[in-house]
DNA sequence: AAGTGGTCTAGACCACAAA
DNA sequence: TTGTGGTCTAGACCACTTT
């Protein structure tokens, strides 16, 4: 059972990418080198190079060549994606920084949000995800006890929180809003941009049986994330 | 200026399935079929439908055929908003500044995500709209001729170019991307807000017949637009 | 056994970009 | 003019599903 060579030439670049020896607009061999140099034909280097494109690693233009993109995470609102999940497809190695775990009664917002009364006892975490060791998203969740009663007690570096909690159950319901703010000097901080940098920030609620699972706050440079939602009518 | 056999083979697909003549869980003809009915090979045939099935309009099993996938997208909750509507069941007076109307040759970006030849000549508007006499987005898109040739002619004051065009034709497909960016000097200047302010940055394109009818960049001020997505799993 | 998708090949022609 | 990507062809072999 060995890989496609199309797949071996995807592959093949994408550690290239990822390890930063192509780094964003650096030239990629050409089609012709490629076919060389894997021994294929063209047509096979052709589809490896634009599938490349298609997932947004690599940009081309007819006459001139094949370019690293700048890298950057494209996550569809229409799913609840992992974020391990995503880094590691786009080619970078995942690490995390667990900043805050913790016990914490709801109020304010978060109690609103959540829907329960203010003083209402949450799991907490607050947590930095990285790509390549490169702050890429801030994570602060909230987590209904009754829903997931041990979650204070996961390895957040190796399985992110999305990924332990869709395990337990599949939310029936999801809502994200997304809106664009100015770093403040926390988010500043975490995800080592500067003050008032444009960040794209996401609140996500998941429901299950009918409750509300957990709430979520997702933070990231504005140039390191981009948000798609592509759908029929 | 023809277009490309794939991309013909993938229209035609999109159209029986946009209009029922293939529905859900149909067999679409098998890549020999195509490739007889086209006059194509069949390598071309296997391309069109492997991008369907990438859009994930279709699905494959091989040994078995090529099916039209399920659609089931909760539409009600995704829709393509009109501005002048939020603006007005916010409790906000509607107005708009035009601030660019013309026909201008595509190229770079603009004639790669229209998906058509540098030079093609696109109608093309730059309008800010304003809620109360403050400047709340700027609208920076582009139509084909051929779908609306008289584009140019309408009062944007008084009908948003969304409201217009969704008139003309419902889109069949509609495609939505979110970022957040700074606001550059020309941004500032229409939009009001100083230079770098996080500005939430949507670039939309919607499909009518299988073709991209417009292309639209919409940008407001981080504060005062958000964007909801709840959906059922 | 016949048909399907999955993939590869070794050529080809074109439009376009850079030198 | 040379090289690039964009595309098409007419064959081919394979693993798989269906009959």
């Amino acid at each position: 059972m060995s890989e496609a060579p199309y797949r071996r030439i995807m592959n093949a670049l994408r550690s290239e990418i990822a390890s930063g020896r192509l780094a964003p607009g650096d030239r990629i061999p050409s089609e012709n080198e490629l076919a060389q140099s894997f021994s294929v034909s063209r047509m096979t280097a052709n589809r490896a190079v634009r599938e490349l494109a298609a997932e947004g690693l690599v940009f081309r233009t007819a006459g001139s060549g094949s370019f690293v993109a700048e890298q950057r995470l494209e996550l569809s609102l229409l799913r609840v994606p992992d974020i391990i999940e995503e880094i590691r497809s786009a080619g970078g190695h995942y690490s995390a920084r667990l900043i805050a775990r913790n016990r914490s009664p709801a109020r304010g917002e978060i109690a609103s949000a959540f829907e329960v009364p203010a003083g209402w006892e949450l799991l907490h975490t607050l947590i930095v995800h990285e790509s390549d060791g490169r702050p890429i998203q801030l994570e602060d969740r909230y987590v209904d006890p009754a829903f997931a009663p041990d979650y204070l007690d996961q390895i957040f570096e190796a399985r992110s929180p999305n990924a332990y909690l869709t395990a337990i159950a599949r939310p029936e319901q999801a809502e994200q809003i997304v809106e664009a703010v100015a770093a403040d000097s926390q988010i500043a901080r975490l995800l080592n941009v500067s003050r008032g940098h444009a960040c794209l920030k996401v609140k996500r609620r998941t429901w299950c049986g009918g409750r509300i699972a957990t709430l979520a706050w997702l933070t990231a440079p504005g140039e390191r994330w981009r948000l798609n939602v592509k759908f029929s009518l």
